[in-house]
DNA sequence: CTGAAAGCGCTTACAG
DNA sequence: CTGAAAGCGCTTACAG
């Protein structure tokens, strides 16, 4: 609906052409203006700049990005960045992934703008979100962090929790543990599978409850130990406890999971089962690469959870 | 040198035309089938897809981007993200960016890859880094929160510390504090001048401290109140306190800044100046997309703290 | 110091 | 169902 020639168009971004046309130079000299390169008078770079400013012109990343190296792009889908242990993953990745040139384009599952035309290579708790890579999906590289189930041709890091769970029920037994409440989410997780099969090995049944469940949900069934879903929810019942006068560790001990620094803060200091983060982002980042190059076949890395045994057991 | 045709070249990615080479049609077949368009023989896509997949094909985002409509990128500059402080806000810019349709690159300061290059866009913490918005270097818009001082033609969303901070001054004098150390940077920040200003208003000198400083530095002080660089070192300094027995809020009082969530379960309950971060990041994104439509003048938003006070003063 | 030409990799009409 | 042509916005040699 723009005028015949001369009348912008109030919708179209400014395009190097009408800088030029209106600085009337060529487009190489607008080029030469705007990025700031040798052979060109000050003259007609201030002419140049000035129709830019005015015209509010800012180059294409695409037109730029289609001529010049220019740097890959990595795609980090993580959770809610409000927990750290999302926030100190992706901190580790963001390092890293600078470290070899990489931008990094960040989403959260719900807030999916459009990671996946945006990046070159996507990584990240897939099991989150992302479940169109339809038949011709533009197909990228991708590598999986936990994934609830293997996707061939993607790439995973397994976060494995057995050896570390079993240190911990172990733990809890050699305390007397022999009523544990063991909290996840609805259709169950992997963390709440490990933690029921490590009790069940020695002997002990635990109950299970829901992940938001308070310890008004929970004082009746008199438990002596309570395996929150993640560090923040024990951090919750931490609280909860002391409100209520509940001592923790002699009544009730808590296992909190992920690792948290800050679980070093709280009182008591919670007890958790902790993984390497950086190990996790590095190995993702390896994986990403030798996939972005080579086609390799089902690559894999297992990183291990460890048991930290702090003040709340 | 790679050999003269047919010999592909080790380094450069394969491309559509390769594909179209390879598989014995032509460029928009390929398209076709990559992108699961109708108007193409299963036997066609089927051949296709398995000459892409056979040369690691994927298509590039620049040759795309240039052809058909794709979501803005907004470039955010954070601190490090293992602050809950900038996780919370890079959390809430990632959903209102995603409301928006905008993509979001991501940067702390020293990581930043190419986050000029790679955005439409710039907000953040622009104080920590982009030094370089040299005379002709890529003009985005840009969004500083809380800059060190003005820079023409940026829009910056302020963060008004005055108010509160005389709030925490006045409830620590309240509360008999004489003798308060602020705790600061090397050079002096916005957030220890304006401590040090309201306690001097009210007639009483405060020791100035580093930030890293611990208990074992201030004690021969004989301090009465502590005021944190942030909560994170307010909680470094509550453990610490704790270890040495010294009573918190009794003896010596402590404030953190910056309003963390996680400050209600460490113990005692950190009191703190608190911002609004998700009205931090609204009013810098209403900013970046004023900003990149109009030209706007010197846009400024100010977003004021708040006194929370809590059990540790 | 400045401009005309070619090309980056892709998609969108338009023919057949 | 398939392909030849044009063009997206930019930069990089190459002439003048």
């Amino acid at each position: 609906m723009s005028g015949p020639t001369g009348t912008p168009g109030p919708a179209r971004a400014a395009t190097i052409v009408d800088v030029a046309r209106a600085a009337g130079v060529s487009r190489q000299t607008v080029t030469r203006a705007v990025n700031d390169m040798a052979g060109i008078s000050a003259a007609t770079r201030e002419r140049v700049l000035a129709a830019a400013r005015e015209l509010n012109y800012h180059p294409s990343r695409f037109g730029r990005g289609l001529v010049k190296p220019s740097a890959r792009t990595l795609g980090l889908l993580v959770g809610d960045l409000t927990n750290p242990y999302y926030a100190d993953l992706a901190s580790t990745v963001l390092r890293l992934a600078a470290d070899r040139g990489w931008n990094v384009v960040m989403a959260e599952p719900g807030s999916v703008a459009d990671l996946v035309g945006g990046a070159d290579a996507v990584v990240g708790f897939t099991g989150l979100a992302l479940d169109r890579p339809g038949p011709g999906a533009p197909n990228l590289p991708v590598v999986e962090i936990d994934p609830p189930r293997v996707q061939p041709g993607h790439g995973r890091v397994e976060l494995e929790r057995a050896t570390a769970t079993g240190d911990a029920v172990r733990h809890l037994l050699g305390r007397g543990v022999r009523r544990p409440v063991v909290m996840d989410l609805p259709g169950s997780t992997s963390r709440g599978r490990a933690f029921t099969a490590a009790f069940r090995a020695a002997g002990v049944e635990p109950v299970a409850a829901p992940r938001e469940a308070g310890w008004a949900d929970l004082r009746d069934l008199d438990p002596d130990a309570l395996v929150a879903f993640n560090d923040l929810d024990g951090f919750r019942l931490l609280r909860d406890l002391a409100r209520d006068g509940v001592g923790v560790p002699e009544r009730v001990k808590v296992v909190g999971v992920d690792g948290l620094a800050v679980g070093e803060f709280v009182t008591p200091r919670l007890s958790t089962l902790a993984i390497d983060l950086a190990e996790v982002a590095r190995a993702a980042l390896d994986l990403v690469v030798e996939l972005s190059e080579r086609r390799a076949g089902d690559p894999v890395r297992v990183v291990p959870h460890r048991f930290v045994a702090r003040d709340s057991t």
